[in-house]
DNA sequence: TGTACATCAGTGAACGCGCGTTCACTGATGTAC
DNA sequence: TGTACATCAGTGAACGCGCGTTCACTGATGTAC
């Protein structure tokens, strides 16, 4: 059997395979049916986000990602029903690393001063952390596909009515009108997906990203002490 | 000869030539050359932009595009060396209309009041004048295949700058740091870009969405009073 | 514990299809005389 | 002005290729007895 598999990973593990081995590299005598599905589930998906980074997901197609996932492309039918269906687990599973992030900023942010500079410095470690998810967000919320960018678009509004709650904590905003609290979570999610942009086409530098970051979201703020829901 | 046209026509300019006439559809006789030659040009980009409405431009084909523009696929080179070359030219006229909504902006905009009124109102109107330009910068912008997407983030990188420099002619700017400006500049293109995007998702209710526009663009700019370059 | 059968992730051949690109061509427009 | 030739936008057959999807299969893992 490890021969078979030797044999198999020569032909189409040849792909994705250079961090992370692919499922028929590996030896997995004695190993569970279910660990091994969900060892080829989570190549298909790593496959699917490594091939997005040159290109939108709608131009991926099923047989390049069962090659860098390291099987055939009729067992693809064995995880998912279509490429549509993996690119709703890819949105779902990104928006969960996003989650993860804004959970962060907001356990830092019980004291109001710094809170600036806190969150640019959660966001660049997240974006570093999870670079395939927020990528796939990024690309796909115009570019992709209408199920996937309608999909996203709605997950980042979800999110804003989340941020324009948790913005309703700070002194400053309270006596705001509600409807003005969601315009500025908009402008502040939509300045974090473009930082979250500029972060992943300029790797390393993170002190230079962090510095920017804070700063324009500073400019954002400032006019928040002024500003007067009439 | 009109007889071979009307032939062609209903193999090939089934697609996109709802609007406007495909140029196999028309009887040009005594037309010149050249200009029926222009023709088909511009029916070619209309196609690409017609397409790229439902997908990313880079999973458009060329026959999709030769069909829609109604000639036949190989007629396509005598007027591109390739889908990347039609898609450079569609980044440049794209940024033609951008750069014509800029210009319009300014002339309006040497009565410091008001400004952000009168650029809301502009840019809607713009953004429904070249519907098919500004949606092809928003979903290539960050979706398309690497050389589109350098293309336009570099053309965007252009537009800050000069944005930048519009923004020391108000007294308020004036004193800050030009970098202060470029990161100022950012901050609004982005907005710009996004409220560009809402705009075309929800044809019609343009006070609605002028209202909003303007809202927002507020809110970046009352902290512009306090802001001091350090 | 050992055996016989069920399950099911992954295989590989095969299919019809749309793709980009080549090539020799057609025939209306353009030009030189 | 009329004729003979050049140009060149558009044609259509043909190609090899990668695509998504079907199907019957294999053989290791799982389970019932």
């Amino acid at each position: 059997m490890l021969y078979m598999c030797t044999l198999k990973s020569r032909r189409y593990g040849e792909g994705a395979s250079v961090d992370s081995p692919t499922p028929s590299e590996v030896g997995h005598v004695g190993e569970t049916r279910e660990l091994r599905k969900q060892r080829t589930h989570r190549a298909l998906l790593d496959a699917a986000l490594e091939l997005t980074e040159e290109q939108g997901f709608s131009s991926v197609s099923l047989r390049q990602v069962t090659k860098a996932a390291g099987i055939v492309p009729t067992a693809f039918y064995r995880h998912y029903e279509s490429m549509d269906a993996l690119g709703e687990t890819l949105v779902t599973e990104s928006f969960t690393s996003l989650r993860a992030m804004m959970r962060a900023a907001r356990a830092e942010t019980d004291d109001y001063s710094e809170v600036v500079h806190r969150s640019a410095v959660v966001m660049v470690r997240y974006v570093r952390l999870h670079r395939a998810h927020f990528r796939f967000i990024i690309r796909e919320r115009s570019g992709g596909v209408r199920v996937i960018r309608e999909s996203i678009q709605e997950h980042l509004r979800l999110f804003v009515t989340e941020l324009a709650a948790d913005l309703g904590g700070f002194p400053a905003l309270a006596p705001w009108l509600e409807s003005d609290r969601v315009l500025l979570a908009e402008v502040i999610v939509n300045q974090m997906v473009v930082v979250a942009e500029r972060i992943l086409d300029l790797p390393g530098n993170d002190d230079a990203a962090i510095a920017r970051a804070e700063r324009q979201l500073r400019m954002i703020l400032l006019g928040v002490g002024t500003w007067r829901s009439q």
